[in-house]
RNA sequence: GUGCCUAUGGUGUAAUGGUUAACACUCGAGCUUGUGGAGCUCGCUAUCCCGGUUCGAGUCCGGGUAGGCACCCCA
Protein backbone atom coordinates (compact mmCIF):
# COMPACT_ATOMS: atom_id res chain seq x y z
CA UNK A 1 0.00 0.00 0.00
CA UNK A 2 1.65 3.39 -0.98
CA UNK A 3 1.46 6.04 1.40
CA UNK A 4 0.24 9.23 -0.78
CA UNK A 5 -2.63 6.64 -1.44
CA UNK A 6 -6.03 6.13 0.19
CA UNK A 7 -6.37 3.45 1.92
CA UNK A 8 -8.82 0.89 0.92
CA UNK A 9 -9.44 -0.66 3.71
CA UNK A 10 -12.91 -0.48 5.76
CA UNK A 11 -12.66 1.59 9.31
CA UNK A 12 -11.63 -0.60 11.87
CA UNK A 13 -13.46 -3.18 13.27
CA UNK A 14 -16.47 -2.70 10.88
CA UNK A 15 -16.84 -4.91 7.78
CA UNK A 16 -17.57 -4.20 4.05
CA UNK A 17 -20.06 -6.19 2.50
CA UNK A 18 -19.53 -7.37 -0.65
CA UNK A 19 -22.41 -8.99 -3.14
CA UNK A 20 -21.57 -12.19 -1.53
CA UNK A 21 -21.62 -11.58 2.13
CA UNK A 22 -24.46 -8.76 1.37
CA UNK A 23 -26.04 -12.05 0.31
CA UNK A 24 -25.46 -14.22 3.17
CA UNK A 25 -26.86 -11.15 5.22
CA UNK A 26 -29.71 -11.29 3.49
CA UNK A 27 -30.23 -14.24 3.40
CA UNK A 28 -29.86 -14.82 7.52
CA UNK A 29 -32.75 -11.64 7.79
CA UNK A 30 -35.04 -13.33 5.61
CA UNK A 31 -34.60 -16.66 7.20
CA UNK A 32 -35.45 -14.53 10.79
CA UNK A 33 -38.58 -12.50 9.17
CA UNK A 34 -39.63 -15.93 8.11
CA UNK A 35 -39.55 -17.46 12.00
CA UNK A 36 -40.61 -14.90 13.36
CA UNK A 37 -43.69 -13.81 11.75
CA UNK A 38 -44.66 -17.55 11.78
CA UNK A 39 -44.82 -17.14 15.10
CA UNK A 40 -46.75 -13.50 14.94
CA UNK A 41 -43.79 -11.27 15.44
CA UNK A 42 -44.03 -8.21 13.23
CA UNK A 43 -41.15 -6.14 12.01
CA UNK A 44 -40.07 -2.57 13.73
CA UNK A 45 -37.12 -0.63 12.75
CA UNK A 46 -35.58 2.75 14.15
CA UNK A 47 -33.07 5.10 13.60
CA UNK A 48 -29.16 4.34 14.40
CA UNK A 49 -28.73 7.48 16.25
CA UNK A 50 -30.36 8.23 19.70
CA UNK A 51 -29.95 10.67 22.39
CA UNK A 52 -26.92 9.76 24.89
CA UNK A 53 -29.44 10.44 27.67
CA UNK A 54 -31.24 6.95 26.64
CA UNK A 55 -28.25 5.09 27.55
CA UNK A 56 -27.30 7.22 30.80
CA UNK A 57 -30.20 7.12 32.42
CA UNK A 58 -30.28 3.00 32.80
CA UNK A 59 -28.27 2.60 35.61
CA UNK A 60 -25.28 4.35 37.09
CA UNK A 61 -22.91 2.41 36.30
CA UNK A 62 -23.24 2.09 32.54
CA UNK A 63 -22.51 5.92 32.38
CA UNK A 64 -19.14 4.62 32.19
CA UNK A 65 -20.21 2.39 29.19
CA UNK A 66 -21.98 5.08 26.92
CA UNK A 67 -18.87 7.41 27.28
CA UNK A 68 -16.60 4.67 27.14
CA UNK A 69 -17.68 1.75 24.86
CA UNK A 70 -20.17 3.70 22.41
CA UNK A 71 -20.05 6.36 19.84
CA UNK A 72 -20.87 9.55 21.34
CA UNK A 73 -21.13 13.16 19.61
CA UNK A 74 -22.23 16.23 19.70
CA UNK A 75 -24.40 17.27 16.74
CA UNK A 76 -24.52 20.65 15.20
CA UNK A 77 -27.01 22.09 17.38
CA UNK A 78 -25.24 20.68 20.65
CA UNK A 79 -26.83 17.88 21.15
CA UNK A 80 -25.33 14.59 22.62
CA UNK A 81 -25.83 11.91 20.08
CA UNK A 82 -24.97 8.16 20.29
CA UNK A 83 -25.11 5.21 18.06
CA UNK A 84 -27.20 2.84 19.00
CA UNK A 85 -25.16 -0.35 20.97
CA UNK A 86 -28.30 -2.13 21.56
CA UNK A 87 -31.18 -2.10 20.40
CA UNK A 88 -33.73 -3.01 23.73
CA UNK A 89 -33.48 0.61 25.08
CA UNK A 90 -34.66 2.17 21.73
CA UNK A 91 -37.80 -0.47 21.55
CA UNK A 92 -38.46 0.30 25.52
CA UNK A 93 -39.02 4.47 23.80
CA UNK A 94 -41.12 3.19 21.25
CA UNK A 95 -43.30 0.76 23.27
CA UNK A 96 -43.75 3.29 26.06
CA UNK A 97 -44.31 6.11 23.71
CA UNK A 98 -47.74 4.58 22.67
CA UNK A 99 -48.02 2.35 25.57
CA UNK A 100 -51.67 3.16 25.71
CA UNK A 101 -52.38 2.31 22.25
CA UNK A 102 -50.36 -0.69 21.47
CA UNK A 103 -52.08 -4.05 21.88
CA UNK A 104 -51.02 -6.83 24.32
CA UNK A 105 -49.28 -9.32 24.73
CA UNK A 106 -47.35 -6.77 21.75
CA UNK A 107 -44.52 -9.34 19.39
CA UNK A 108 -42.22 -7.22 18.08
CA UNK A 109 -38.89 -7.95 16.35
CA UNK A 110 -36.16 -6.21 14.58
CA UNK A 111 -32.89 -6.61 12.55
CA UNK A 112 -31.04 -3.51 13.31
CA UNK A 113 -27.03 -2.39 13.14
CA UNK A 114 -25.52 -2.06 16.55
CA UNK A 115 -22.37 -0.15 17.17
CA UNK A 116 -20.03 -0.55 19.96
CA UNK A 117 -16.49 1.28 20.58
CA UNK A 118 -14.30 -0.82 21.88
CA UNK A 119 -11.24 -3.23 20.66
CA UNK A 120 -12.33 -5.40 18.24
CA UNK A 121 -11.63 -9.32 18.48
CA UNK A 122 -12.96 -12.88 17.00
CA UNK A 123 -16.82 -12.49 17.25
CA UNK A 124 -17.06 -9.44 18.41
CA UNK A 125 -16.79 -5.98 15.83
CA UNK A 126 -17.44 -2.53 16.15
CA UNK A 127 -20.76 -2.92 14.29
CA UNK A 128 -22.60 -6.34 13.98
CA UNK A 129 -26.49 -6.73 12.72
CA UNK A 130 -28.30 -8.39 15.62
CA UNK A 131 -32.18 -9.81 15.64
CA UNK A 132 -34.21 -8.65 18.52
CA UNK A 133 -37.51 -10.47 19.27
CA UNK A 134 -39.61 -9.14 22.13
CA UNK A 135 -42.84 -10.24 23.64
CA UNK A 136 -44.58 -6.85 25.95
CA UNK A 137 -47.75 -7.11 28.10
CA UNK A 138 -47.32 -11.00 29.47
CA UNK A 139 -46.32 -12.47 32.34
CA UNK A 140 -47.12 -15.60 31.67
CA UNK A 141 -44.63 -18.38 31.84
CA UNK A 142 -45.96 -18.53 27.98
CA UNK A 143 -44.22 -15.64 27.22
CA UNK A 144 -41.27 -17.01 28.65
CA UNK A 145 -41.50 -19.94 26.69
CA UNK A 146 -42.36 -18.65 23.63
CA UNK A 147 -39.66 -16.10 23.21
CA UNK A 148 -37.08 -19.58 23.69
CA UNK A 149 -39.12 -21.14 21.05
CA UNK A 150 -38.60 -18.73 18.52
CA UNK A 151 -35.18 -18.69 19.25
CA UNK A 152 -35.00 -22.56 18.95
CA UNK A 153 -37.71 -22.60 15.61
CA UNK A 154 -34.75 -19.98 14.48
CA UNK A 155 -31.52 -22.00 14.69
CA UNK A 156 -33.86 -25.36 13.16
CA UNK A 157 -34.73 -23.09 10.37
CA UNK A 158 -31.18 -22.73 9.71
CA UNK A 159 -30.56 -25.96 9.19
CA UNK A 160 -29.66 -27.19 13.17
CA UNK A 161 -30.07 -30.32 14.96
CA UNK A 162 -30.92 -29.62 18.87
CA UNK A 163 -27.13 -31.95 19.56
CA UNK A 164 -26.17 -28.70 17.59
CA UNK A 165 -26.92 -26.43 20.62
CA UNK A 166 -28.08 -26.44 24.62
CA UNK A 167 -30.45 -23.76 25.86
CA UNK A 168 -29.26 -22.87 29.20
CA UNK A 169 -31.95 -21.46 31.58
CA UNK A 170 -31.34 -19.42 34.57
CA UNK A 171 -33.42 -17.33 36.76
CA UNK A 172 -32.83 -13.93 37.81
CA UNK A 173 -35.39 -14.22 40.54
CA UNK A 174 -33.72 -16.88 42.09
CA UNK A 175 -30.53 -15.16 42.77
CA UNK A 176 -32.56 -11.94 44.25
CA UNK A 177 -34.07 -14.63 46.74
CA UNK A 178 -31.11 -15.93 47.45
CA UNK A 179 -29.27 -12.50 48.14
CA UNK A 180 -32.36 -11.31 49.98
CA UNK A 181 -32.29 -14.53 52.16
CA UNK A 182 -28.80 -13.98 53.26
CA UNK A 183 -28.98 -10.04 53.02
CA UNK A 184 -26.22 -9.35 50.76
CA UNK A 185 -25.73 -5.51 49.89
CA UNK A 186 -26.47 -4.76 46.29
CA UNK A 187 -22.64 -4.50 45.73
CA UNK A 188 -22.00 -8.56 46.64
CA UNK A 189 -25.21 -9.25 44.96
CA UNK A 190 -23.60 -8.06 41.24
CA UNK A 191 -20.30 -10.07 42.36
CA UNK A 192 -21.99 -12.50 42.91
CA UNK A 193 -23.80 -12.51 39.41
CA UNK A 194 -20.57 -11.41 37.99
CA UNK A 195 -18.84 -14.38 39.56
CA UNK A 196 -21.43 -16.42 38.26
CA UNK A 197 -20.84 -15.40 34.41
CA UNK A 198 -17.21 -15.93 34.62
CA UNK A 199 -18.17 -19.45 36.17
CA UNK A 200 -16.81 -21.42 33.12
CA UNK A 201 -13.52 -19.09 32.69
CA UNK A 202 -12.17 -19.70 36.04
CA UNK A 203 -11.03 -23.32 38.19
CA UNK A 204 -13.72 -24.14 40.44
CA UNK A 205 -10.99 -23.49 43.45
CA UNK A 206 -11.17 -19.64 42.53
CA UNK A 207 -15.24 -19.95 41.80
CA UNK A 208 -15.08 -21.68 45.63
CA UNK A 209 -13.11 -19.32 47.05
CA UNK A 210 -14.57 -16.56 45.92
CA UNK A 211 -18.45 -17.39 46.50
CA UNK A 212 -17.22 -18.18 49.76
CA UNK A 213 -15.82 -14.41 50.49
CA UNK A 214 -19.46 -13.25 49.51
CA UNK A 215 -20.63 -15.36 52.10
CA UNK A 216 -22.77 -17.42 49.64
CA UNK A 217 -23.29 -21.67 50.44
CA UNK A 218 -21.80 -23.10 46.88
CA UNK A 219 -24.87 -25.45 47.59
CA UNK A 220 -27.10 -23.08 47.33
CA UNK A 221 -26.34 -22.73 43.53
CA UNK A 222 -26.69 -26.27 42.65
CA UNK A 223 -27.94 -27.28 39.26
CA UNK A 224 -30.09 -29.53 40.97
CA UNK A 225 -32.43 -27.28 42.74
CA UNK A 226 -34.21 -26.03 39.85
CA UNK A 227 -35.75 -22.88 40.54
CA UNK A 228 -39.95 -22.63 40.27
CA UNK A 229 -39.81 -20.18 37.65
CA UNK A 230 -37.58 -22.31 35.53
CA UNK A 231 -39.54 -25.21 36.28
CA UNK A 232 -42.51 -24.19 35.03
CA UNK A 233 -40.92 -23.26 31.35
CA UNK A 234 -38.57 -26.18 31.30
CA UNK A 235 -42.07 -27.52 31.26
CA UNK A 236 -43.56 -26.00 28.61
CA UNK A 237 -40.75 -26.41 26.21
CA UNK A 238 -41.19 -29.81 27.27
CA UNK A 239 -44.77 -30.15 25.71
CA UNK A 240 -43.63 -28.30 22.54
CA UNK A 241 -41.06 -30.87 22.00
CA UNK A 242 -37.94 -29.12 23.07
CA UNK A 243 -35.38 -31.55 24.43
CA UNK A 244 -32.16 -29.81 24.27
CA UNK A 245 -32.93 -26.72 27.36
CA UNK A 246 -31.21 -27.40 30.81
CA UNK A 247 -31.44 -25.35 34.15
CA UNK A 248 -28.00 -23.66 34.89
CA UNK A 249 -27.50 -21.40 37.83
CA UNK A 250 -24.90 -19.75 36.32
CA UNK A 251 -27.00 -18.25 33.72
CA UNK A 252 -27.18 -14.70 34.86
CA UNK A 253 -27.22 -12.50 32.02
CA UNK A 254 -24.84 -9.11 32.41
CA UNK A 255 -27.70 -6.53 32.28
CA UNK A 256 -29.43 -5.46 35.46
CA UNK A 257 -32.91 -5.09 33.33
CA UNK A 258 -33.50 -9.02 33.47
CA UNK A 259 -36.06 -9.70 36.23
CA UNK A 260 -36.83 -13.09 35.84
CA UNK A 261 -36.51 -16.10 33.71
CA UNK A 262 -33.10 -15.91 31.64
CA UNK A 263 -31.39 -18.06 29.07
CA UNK A 264 -28.28 -18.13 26.62
CA UNK A 265 -27.93 -20.64 23.93
CA UNK A 266 -24.52 -22.41 23.53
CA UNK A 267 -23.11 -24.28 20.74
CA UNK A 268 -22.30 -27.87 21.67
CA UNK A 269 -18.90 -27.58 19.23
CA UNK A 270 -16.33 -27.71 21.87
CA UNK A 271 -14.22 -25.20 19.81
CA UNK A 272 -16.95 -22.73 19.99
CA UNK A 273 -18.42 -22.88 23.58
CA UNK A 274 -19.17 -19.26 24.11
CA UNK A 275 -22.82 -18.43 23.78
CA UNK A 276 -24.18 -17.59 20.72
CA UNK A 277 -27.55 -16.45 21.87
CA UNK A 278 -29.54 -14.72 25.04
CA UNK A 279 -32.31 -12.96 26.52
CA UNK A 280 -35.21 -13.28 29.09
CA UNK A 281 -37.55 -11.46 31.44
CA UNK A 282 -37.53 -7.85 32.34
CA UNK A 283 -40.35 -6.72 33.43
CA UNK A 284 -39.69 -2.68 34.20
CA UNK A 285 -37.95 -1.83 31.06
CA UNK A 286 -40.65 0.81 29.98
CA UNK A 287 -40.43 2.37 33.87
CA UNK A 288 -38.06 4.94 32.73
CA UNK A 289 -40.57 6.04 30.55
CA UNK A 290 -43.33 5.45 32.79
CA UNK A 291 -43.77 4.69 36.36
CA UNK A 292 -46.37 1.19 35.42
CA UNK A 293 -43.89 -1.35 34.73
CA UNK A 294 -44.89 -3.26 31.00
CA UNK A 295 -43.40 -6.84 31.59
CA UNK A 296 -41.67 -8.24 28.47
CA UNK A 297 -39.58 -10.72 27.54
CA UNK A 298 -37.07 -10.73 24.57
CA UNK A 299 -33.87 -11.83 22.91
CA UNK A 300 -30.87 -10.96 20.74
CA UNK A 301 -28.74 -12.50 18.27
CA UNK A 302 -25.65 -11.35 16.72
CA UNK A 303 -24.60 -12.07 12.83
CA UNK A 304 -20.97 -12.56 13.81
CA UNK A 305 -21.55 -15.48 15.92
CA UNK A 306 -24.53 -16.86 14.20
CA UNK A 307 -22.16 -17.19 10.67
CA UNK A 308 -19.44 -19.09 12.72
CA UNK A 309 -22.01 -21.36 14.31
CA UNK A 310 -23.34 -22.33 10.59
CA UNK A 311 -20.02 -21.86 9.36
CA UNK A 312 -18.45 -24.92 11.46
CA UNK A 313 -21.29 -27.08 10.22
CA UNK A 314 -21.42 -26.28 6.80
CA UNK A 315 -24.83 -24.81 6.59
CA UNK A 316 -23.66 -21.62 4.80
CA UNK A 317 -26.03 -21.25 1.52
CA UNK A 318 -23.83 -20.76 -2.02
CA UNK A 319 -23.86 -17.43 -2.99
CA UNK A 320 -26.25 -17.08 -6.32
CA UNK A 321 -26.95 -13.46 -7.40
CA UNK A 322 -30.15 -12.44 -8.15
CA UNK A 323 -29.68 -12.04 -11.60
CA UNK A 324 -30.89 -15.00 -13.82
CA UNK A 325 -30.02 -14.15 -17.22
CA UNK A 326 -26.91 -12.83 -18.97
CA UNK A 327 -27.45 -11.06 -22.21
CA UNK A 328 -24.59 -11.47 -24.70
CA UNK A 329 -24.51 -9.31 -27.89
CA UNK A 330 -23.01 -10.67 -31.00
CA UNK A 331 -21.77 -7.48 -32.08
CA UNK A 332 -22.11 -3.94 -30.53
CA UNK A 333 -24.85 -3.24 -33.59
CA UNK A 334 -26.82 -5.51 -32.22
CA UNK A 335 -27.52 -3.66 -29.00
CA UNK A 336 -30.33 -1.95 -29.65
CA UNK A 337 -32.47 -5.08 -30.23
CA UNK A 338 -30.87 -6.68 -27.38
CA UNK A 339 -31.70 -4.03 -24.81
CA UNK A 340 -35.01 -4.40 -26.05
CA UNK A 341 -35.45 -8.00 -25.56
CA UNK A 342 -33.97 -7.28 -21.96
CA UNK A 343 -36.90 -4.82 -21.33
CA UNK A 344 -39.61 -7.55 -22.37
CA UNK A 345 -38.10 -9.82 -19.84
CA UNK A 346 -37.98 -7.42 -16.90
CA UNK A 347 -41.50 -6.65 -17.76
CA UNK A 348 -42.21 -10.62 -16.96
CA UNK A 349 -39.97 -10.19 -13.56
CA UNK A 350 -36.95 -11.93 -14.66
CA UNK A 351 -33.74 -10.38 -13.74
CA UNK A 352 -31.74 -9.68 -17.04
CA UNK A 353 -28.35 -8.13 -17.38
CA UNK A 354 -27.09 -7.33 -20.39
CA UNK A 355 -23.53 -6.72 -22.28
CA UNK A 356 -22.79 -3.94 -23.75
CA UNK A 357 -21.05 -5.81 -26.65
CA UNK A 358 -17.52 -3.78 -25.75
CA UNK A 359 -15.75 -6.98 -25.95
CA UNK A 360 -16.01 -10.66 -27.70
CA UNK A 361 -18.11 -12.63 -27.20
CA UNK A 362 -16.02 -15.18 -25.30
CA UNK A 363 -15.26 -12.67 -22.64
CA UNK A 364 -19.10 -11.75 -22.33
CA UNK A 365 -19.88 -14.88 -21.38
CA UNK A 366 -16.55 -14.93 -18.86
CA UNK A 367 -18.31 -12.04 -17.76
CA UNK A 368 -21.49 -14.21 -16.75
CA UNK A 369 -19.66 -16.95 -15.19
CA UNK A 370 -17.38 -14.37 -13.18
CA UNK A 371 -20.43 -12.69 -11.61
CA UNK A 372 -22.29 -16.39 -11.60
CA UNK A 373 -25.05 -15.51 -13.36
CA UNK A 374 -26.82 -19.12 -14.43
CA UNK A 375 -27.88 -18.62 -17.68
CA UNK A 376 -26.38 -16.57 -20.81
CA UNK A 377 -28.87 -14.98 -23.58
CA UNK A 378 -27.12 -14.80 -27.02
CA UNK A 379 -28.25 -12.00 -29.27
CA UNK A 380 -26.82 -11.86 -32.89
CA UNK A 381 -28.07 -11.57 -36.36
CA UNK A 382 -28.85 -15.35 -36.67
CA UNK A 383 -31.13 -15.40 -33.39
CA UNK A 384 -33.23 -12.15 -34.68
CA UNK A 385 -33.71 -13.27 -38.29
CA UNK A 386 -35.20 -16.43 -37.13
CA UNK A 387 -36.82 -15.48 -33.60
CA UNK A 388 -34.88 -18.36 -31.98
CA UNK A 389 -32.45 -17.49 -29.56
CA UNK A 390 -29.81 -19.47 -28.10
CA UNK A 391 -29.80 -20.43 -24.36
CA UNK A 392 -26.81 -21.53 -22.60
CA UNK A 393 -27.07 -22.91 -19.27
CA UNK A 394 -23.43 -22.32 -17.48
CA UNK A 395 -23.95 -25.60 -15.02
CA UNK A 396 -24.30 -28.04 -17.96
CA UNK A 397 -23.21 -26.09 -20.55
CA UNK A 398 -26.42 -27.19 -22.69
CA UNK A 399 -28.04 -24.56 -25.42
CA UNK A 400 -31.46 -24.71 -26.37
CA UNK A 401 -33.66 -22.26 -28.39
CA UNK A 402 -36.41 -20.26 -27.58
CA UNK A 403 -38.20 -17.78 -29.92
CA UNK A 404 -38.28 -14.40 -27.50
CA UNK A 405 -42.38 -15.26 -26.93
CA UNK A 406 -41.37 -18.44 -25.16
CA UNK A 407 -38.07 -16.81 -23.30
CA UNK A 408 -39.73 -15.34 -20.23
CA UNK A 409 -41.77 -18.61 -19.22
CA UNK A 410 -38.77 -20.47 -19.68
CA UNK A 411 -36.78 -18.70 -17.06
CA UNK A 412 -39.54 -18.02 -14.97
CA UNK A 413 -40.00 -21.81 -14.38
CA UNK A 414 -36.59 -22.71 -13.59
CA UNK A 415 -36.39 -23.17 -10.14
C1' G B 1 -7.07 0.07 29.57
C1' U B 2 -3.25 -4.49 29.69
C1' G B 3 -0.56 -8.28 27.17
C1' C B 4 0.99 -11.39 22.95
C1' C B 5 1.61 -11.96 17.65
C1' U B 6 1.99 -10.07 12.67
C1' A B 7 3.34 -6.45 8.57
C1' U B 8 6.72 -8.34 1.04
C1' G B 9 2.76 -6.93 -5.95
C1' G B 10 -4.48 -6.50 -6.20
C1' U B 11 -4.77 -11.50 -3.19
C1' G B 12 -2.09 -15.64 -0.81
C1' U B 13 2.81 -17.05 0.07
C1' A B 14 8.64 -17.53 -0.61
C1' A B 15 13.56 -15.57 0.02
C1' U B 16 21.13 -19.21 5.96
C1' G B 17 22.53 -10.74 6.78
C1' G B 18 24.99 -11.18 0.39
C1' U B 19 23.72 -10.70 -7.41
C1' U B 20 18.44 -7.98 -10.77
C1' A B 21 13.23 -9.87 -4.21
C1' A B 22 10.73 -15.65 -6.25
C1' C B 23 6.07 -18.46 -7.04
C1' A B 24 0.77 -19.15 -7.57
C1' C B 25 -3.74 -16.87 -8.34
C1' U B 26 -5.95 -12.26 -10.08
C1' C B 27 -5.80 -8.39 -13.73
C1' G B 28 -4.48 -6.62 -18.98
C1' A B 29 -2.93 -8.07 -24.19
C1' G B 30 -2.58 -12.18 -27.54
C1' C B 31 -2.78 -17.42 -29.64
C1' U B 32 -8.85 -17.59 -31.01
C1' U B 33 -13.43 -11.75 -36.15
C1' G B 34 -20.34 -16.16 -32.58
C1' U B 35 -19.51 -19.49 -27.41
C1' G B 36 -17.02 -19.76 -20.59
C1' G B 37 -14.12 -22.74 -16.78
C1' A B 38 -8.23 -25.83 -19.77
C1' G B 39 -3.35 -24.68 -22.03
C1' C B 40 0.55 -21.52 -23.81
C1' U B 41 3.10 -16.52 -24.75
C1' C B 42 3.86 -11.53 -23.26
C1' G B 43 2.89 -7.63 -19.77
C1' C B 44 1.45 -4.44 -15.03
C1' U B 45 2.13 -4.46 -9.89
C1' A B 46 5.58 -5.27 -3.59
C1' U B 47 9.59 -5.34 1.15
C1' C B 48 4.22 -0.11 6.16
C1' C B 49 6.97 4.61 8.13
C1' C B 50 11.36 6.91 10.73
C1' G B 51 15.94 5.94 12.72
C1' G B 52 20.08 2.52 14.26
C1' U B 53 23.76 -1.75 13.72
C1' U B 54 26.63 -3.49 9.31
C1' C B 55 31.10 -3.34 3.83
C1' G B 56 26.02 -4.91 2.89
C1' A B 57 19.15 -5.11 5.90
C1' G B 58 12.94 -7.74 3.30
C1' U B 59 15.82 -10.32 7.14
C1' C B 60 18.90 -7.88 13.24
C1' C B 61 17.71 -3.63 17.01
C1' G B 62 14.68 0.81 18.73
C1' G B 63 10.52 3.89 18.01
C1' G B 64 6.06 4.88 15.33
C1' U B 65 1.72 3.31 12.48
C1' A B 66 -1.70 -0.41 11.01
C1' G B 67 -3.97 -5.14 11.65
C1' G B 68 -5.08 -9.78 14.30
C1' C B 69 -5.74 -12.49 18.93
C1' A B 70 -6.44 -12.90 24.20
C1' C B 71 -7.62 -10.40 28.81
C1' C B 72 -10.85 -6.51 30.98
C1' C B 73 -15.91 -5.61 29.91
C1' C B 74 -20.06 -7.38 27.67
C1' A B 75 -25.06 -4.80 24.62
Amino acid sequence: MKKDKLPTESYKGVRDFYPEEQALLAYLAATMRGVAERFGYVEYHASILEPSELYRAKGAENSEMVSDQTYTFVDRGGREVTLRPEMTPTLARMVAARRRELGYPLRWFSIPNLFRYERSQRGRLREHWQLNVDIFGSRSAYADAEIIQVAHALLTAFGAQESDFTIKLGSRNFLDSVAKELHLSDDDAKKLRNLLDRRAKISEDEFTRDINDIGVAIEMLSPEKVPADVKEVLGILTAAGITNAVFDPSIVRGFDYYTGVVFEIFDTHPDNSRAMLGGGRYDNLTQLFDEEPLPGAGFGMGDVTLKDFLAVRGMLPEYAPATKVYIAVATKELLPQASELAQLLRKENVAVAIDFGERKLGDQIKMAVKHRVPYVLIVGEDEIASNAYTVRDLATGEEQKFSREELASYFLNLT
